[in-house]
DNA sequence: GTGAAAGCGCTAACAA
DNA sequence: TTGTTAGCGCTTTCAC
């Protein structure tokens, strides 16, 4: 038996076993047009009865407008991604829409090929994460009459609708928060900031506000490769080897806090008191660790619901800025 | 502007504009049929002067086989799941095949819902986890035609392919590893092992290799709702003022045992002394604790890309087992 | 090597 | 309230 063995059912055999036209079963369906509480019931009674499962491409290809939603992340091994999805894949469920995924890897090329071919789904919209990308992204993405949303980032041109929270906000608080509590020799520990642009906006950030004090950065470590808890965990390591004077660390996120953590821990380092560290997200595990790490909350998975409504809302284009809350912790 | 005013290009007019026929156009963009080099060439030029995008919809009611593969995963707030999908869709991605997601929330009925409504994509394959589901969920599956994988579990019947590990075995490697290292008053802490199966294989199959040593867990704490970081935390503190004698504590998986192990740091009891800790999954955060977790690692990516690859490869059911590896780590 | 035409399984007028 | 029918935009014979 080979797969192809499969002719799955279709509207007329239903229409035919039920004894009435095909547009009634249709009607029964999609729960419109007015159909006899009689006839509705026996022909519920057949397609439960026949285990029938409408085929959507078929119904999509002639309503001309399908329930698919493309989305793009570049990782899903920071979790902040799957938080967002998580938020957007449960109000597009709810809305009657189903989610297809890629992940580019934070690779500007990948994003462009897999916003491509989402298009050729013709979803009703496309999400995106940030507000910078390759340049055949937007060009097709505007072309397609597909609505378009970039989430997690504010601080710059969006081409339809936004949601995110500001970067450089975030950093600039965080900044101005290390250095109400006294610190002043600060290191930076951080990841690819080339493509993780919204990294980059925050390192950008957080220095821009040290200088408007008349501070900058002491020194810095950059990971080659996206970021984890190893990474900062070894990033750490360097960043002392090399500027061991230096009372506090601003890392690119809390997975590569996290790593600074146990960093400190495991070589018995006292926090804040010897260095003081300060992350981004406000993970769990970072808010949750003895010592709770100095953070900033993000709105993931709020972002990712309110985006998936904005995309379906058939409202104009729109900014929205859902903001961040400072953690204070106990680690700076 | 309305949406509406989007009519995308047409296979048509990439043949008007061409000069060619149809089907010319159709055997460029697919690369199959002969097409002499001449045409394909100025096709090719028109296709991307005017941007067009083919419509899968269209091509998929067409050829009958759609590139889709729906995956539904139970939770996207433990990693293990991003995991999975990250192997999964990388892979398919490779094959030319786009991954539509759902989530479950360790629902039985939702799964049932969610695979129903993939199955309307007419996927060529779907991938869920675990081996127990709704009654309806096998049944709809099987009548689709399209090729299903059950992954994370292979401890019971399949429908299809199964890949993934053994969860008794690894918890009975568990139970084995804290007895021979001498602990004897063994407490459990985990989450609602009803929804989760596999927790509650593990639990189960800890329980039994305990019995036939001619011990039983000292006390247990089960959490009414998804494992976390914060539910271990809290679960271990109540054990613990119940059996405050413990000398050991197995944990329904990585993130619960974390949570562990930061409320016996903040509290000062020392690992594994006073108190060893036992985990499952072998996520980053518990490998690179300053006491690394005592655990076992899963190998989730490689799961979701084997996976993917045998759901497209048309070769028979079988069931795949990818082992698992236990980690001493310092914590036991 | 290329084109014409018949579907794929639905939806949405339009009739009845 | 219900049935008939013409597409939706492709792929795929089948001629040429």
């Amino acid at each position: 038996m080979t797969r192809k063995d499969f002719p799955s059912l279709r509207l007329s055999d239903i229409a035919a076993a039920a004894g009435v036209g095909e547009s009634t079963v249709s009607r029964v369906l999609r729960n419109s047009g007015s159909v006899s509480e009689e006839t509705r019931a026996r022909v519920r009674q057949v397609v439960a009865a026949l285990g029938y499962v409408p085929n959507r491409i078929a119904g999509t290809l002639a309503a001309a407008g399908s329930r698919v939603v493309g989305i793009v992340v570049p990782s899903l091994t920071n979790i902040v991604f799957p938080d967002l999805l998580r938020g957007a894949a449960g109000q597009l469920d709810l809305m009657g829409y189903q989610a297809v995924i890629g992940v580019s890897d934070y690779d500007g090329a990948r994003e462009a090929e897999l916003v491509a071919s989402m298009l050729a789904w013709r979803p009703a919209a496309v999400m995106i994460t940030g507000l910078e990308h390759e340049r055949a992204t937007p060009d097709r993405l505007r072309s397609s009459g597909a609505r378009v949303v970039e989430m997690l980032d504010v601080d710059g041109e969006g081409l339809d609708i936004v949601v995110g929270y500001s970067n450089r906000a975030a950093a600039e608080a965080s900044a101005r928060h290390l250095i109400g509590r006294g610190y002043r020799r600060i290191g930076y520990v951080g990841h690819e900031i080339s493509r993780d642009t919204r990294a980059g906006k925050r390192l950008a950030g957080f220095e821009a506000e040290l200088a408007r004090h008349g501070l900058a950065l002491v020194a810095r470590e950059l990971h080659a490769g996206p970021s984890s808890i190893g990474a900062g965990r070894d990033g750490l390591e360097r960043l002392l080897a090399r500027a061991p004077a230096l009372d506090a660390v601003y890392f690119s996120n809390d997975d590569m806090a996290i790593g600074g953590y146990f960093h400190c821990v495991a070589r018995g380092i006292a926090i804040p008191e010897r260095l003081a560290l300060f992350g981004f997200n406000g993970l769990d595990v970072a808010r949750l660790a003895p010592q709770p790490l100095a953070t900033i909350l993000t709105p993931r998975v709020e972002i990712g619901r309110e985006a998936a409504r904005l995309a379906l809302a058939d409202e104009p284009a729109a900014t929205v800025d859902l903001g961040f809350i400072l953690i204070e912790g106990a680690t700076a």
